[in-house]
DNA sequence: GATCGCCTCTAAACCGCTTTAGTAAAGCGG
DNA sequence: CCGCTTTACTAAAGCGGTTTAGAGGCGATC
């Protein structure tokens, strides 16, 4: 406890101690080349030894901007903050925001609506992840003019969207198992989140991806198990692959914990990988660099991705029109995960 | 673009619309129970085909309180998430605050100061992250009457303070070494930040605790090099020390990132770990776990502590005073990246 | 010496919501 | 039929800033 008064100081507080009007205030922190050279001095002194900082509602309120970058996620928090891939986009949009002087606000779906959180969201603009283009969240923020841009969506005519090559990307993983000999592979399928009862933008482009690529070599049809992207539930799938008729001698997850769930999980029951078990994740999150073995992964620029949204969205705040980039370009990085798998060895010895 | 203007619905709009006053559509969406049927549901109709939605920053402004949880973040954001330490601390403090409907504002400098930060940061309450009790951005927001509690700083009488037991932890770690038969060991130490000229809090408790063990057995006195909290910084450690005279043969890092670092440096070194060189860290993030050799380290319970701060600054925003808890519990974590060293071994055979 | 313009500074309106105090009408017991 | 409570609703006063329009003083200009 201070021994100051508890309630906040105002501006009329200010005013009244440095015999002034509540504008010459005012002036003092936004448009010192008002006021007098003693006044603003004076203004400034009185200000700060009473400990004043405007209050940020307020202030927002009547200048109709809060310096704050909204993020809405589709998932819990503890969800979503065990994946590291959002610690990485977390990098690309601090970054620019910082440069840009704007806080960050995370806004999850509260009490289990996303609608509901936005309306307590004091924010300039949305960097929206992984909702699909026509979500009603979505529409609130258009009807209110608030601007927003999508990442991991689908293209829209409304939105700016900045997406990855994740089909290009699914694809040359999957030929590379394929070109590696290995005919039954599996595939661990991203869950759908809250809002989309399907299947995510992203995981519908990799599956798309892996599939043209499975079909191409005219290989079976792959084996597919849902999971969360999490390391644990990796290992699940695992075990729900094995249980399975078709044992695959190669795993395309798409994330790279799931990846390495898979890894481990396989080890835990035997397995040798790659000898027996390829995996190839996605992502390459930094941590797949450091996995035993190292993990073959589609590598996504993911802070590249997060500041390019962010630049975006200032933009767009600023009034200044902006066009959806390019997908962002993918590309399978082969590190210990995989190999050619252990009958594919002995058939051609 | 929408074909609907522009401009933001205000509540008059809808007022106008359903032919109320604004207190009734207030009163619809705050207190139904003093409207009547008909007119509430009238009123809920109208403002949802005009895609109505309460302007935040006026409903902070007259309720006098935000829903959003501040969380002073005393690095970059760039930098701080690069440690999937915040990622952890998240899933604490987003648990809470989905729960208590709170949304969570991430606070970095601005402009290279908390404070300026801090003006622009409408929040109804504080997580400190790492900062000192008398820092001046704390004394800015005590002055304004916001709730604010400290995670990993030093104990203070004026704030509620959530620690964990760094000192314990650390010299458990030490002795793990010394008991395995290291006489020679090196320390990572942490980084000041920002606004620690010297050393932060938790830095200075893990070295205390490391300096007991070693002093309690008699070891000679560590080689100290200081690095970033990152897995590049903890190879450029590794090689610093290999440059010194003393060769250590074990390693105390004070996070696992660094650890992780110095592991792989010394792997591409051509230094085995344990054998020739046994590394420990400190967090026992998940990764942890997965690494090659799996890291010995000290445990402490990140998601819990986020989760305890969380709470203790929402019963200080309800008004209920709080007390600082006891620094909650480490513990080693023995795994394979700790044996007795080499010569050691020699020595003893 | 009146006019003009510039420099400082202020009163008051406004941002969009909540909430207090209060009014009009309806219900009701005596 | 009167007074009293209840119910349903509203006008207006904040919340704490910014900003517009304008007032007053003063030296320079003609």
């Amino acid at each position: 406890m201070t021994g100051t008064p508890v309630s906040r100081v105002t501006i009329a507080d200010v005013a009244i101690a440095a015999g002034v009007s509540k504008t010459a205030v005012s002036f003092a922190f936004n448009n010192p080349e008002n006021l007098g050279q003693a006044t603003l001095e004076r203004v400034l002194r009185v200000a700060r030894d009473l400990g004043y900082a405007p209050h940020p509602a307020a202030r927002a309120l009547s200048m109709r901007r809060s310096g704050t970058m909204g993020v809405l996620i589709p998932q819990r928090l503890s969800t979503v903050f065990a994946n590291p891939f959002l610690s990485e986009l977390m990098q690309g949009l601090g970054e620019q925001c910082e440069e840009h002087d704007l806080t960050l606000l995370l806004v999850p779906p509260l009490d289990g609506s996303l609608e509901s959180a936005i309306r307590q969201a004091s924010v300039d603009g949305f960097i929206s992840l992984g909702l699909s283009p026509d979500d009603k969240a979505l529409r609130l923020l258009d009807r209110n003019g608030i601007p927003t841009v999508l990442v991991d969506s689908d293209p829209s005519p409304e939105h700016p969207v900045v997406n990855v090559d994740d089909r290009g990307g699914a694809e040359e993983a999957a030929r590379h198992l394929l070109e590696l000999g290995h005919t039954q592979l599996a595939i661990i399928v991203l869950p759908p989140t809250r809002s989309q009862l399907e299947t995510t933008p992203t995981a519908a482009r990799r599956m798309a991806g892996y599939e043209a690529a499975i079909a191409g070599a005219g290989a079976p049809a792959p084996e597919c198990v849902t999971a969360g992207i999490s390391v644990e539930a990796g290992a699940r799938a695992f075990h729900q692959l094995r249980e399975g008729v078709r044992r695959p001698t190669a795993v395309l997850a798409m994330s790279d914990m799931a990846a390495i769930g898979v890894m481990s999980a396989a080890r835990a029951s035997g397995l040798r990988v790659p000898a027996d078990l390829s995996v190839v994740g996605f992502d390459d999150l930094p941590m797949a660099a450091w996995t035993y073995p190292p993990l073959t992964t589609v590598h996504q620029p993911i802070v590249e991705k997060g500041r390019l949204a962010a630049r975006l969205l200032i933009d767009r705040m600023n009034g200044r029109k902006v066009e959806s980039p390019q997908p962002l370009t993918t590309s399978l990085v082969v590190r210990g995960s995989t190999s050619k798998g252990k009958e594919v060895v002995s058939r051609q010895t």
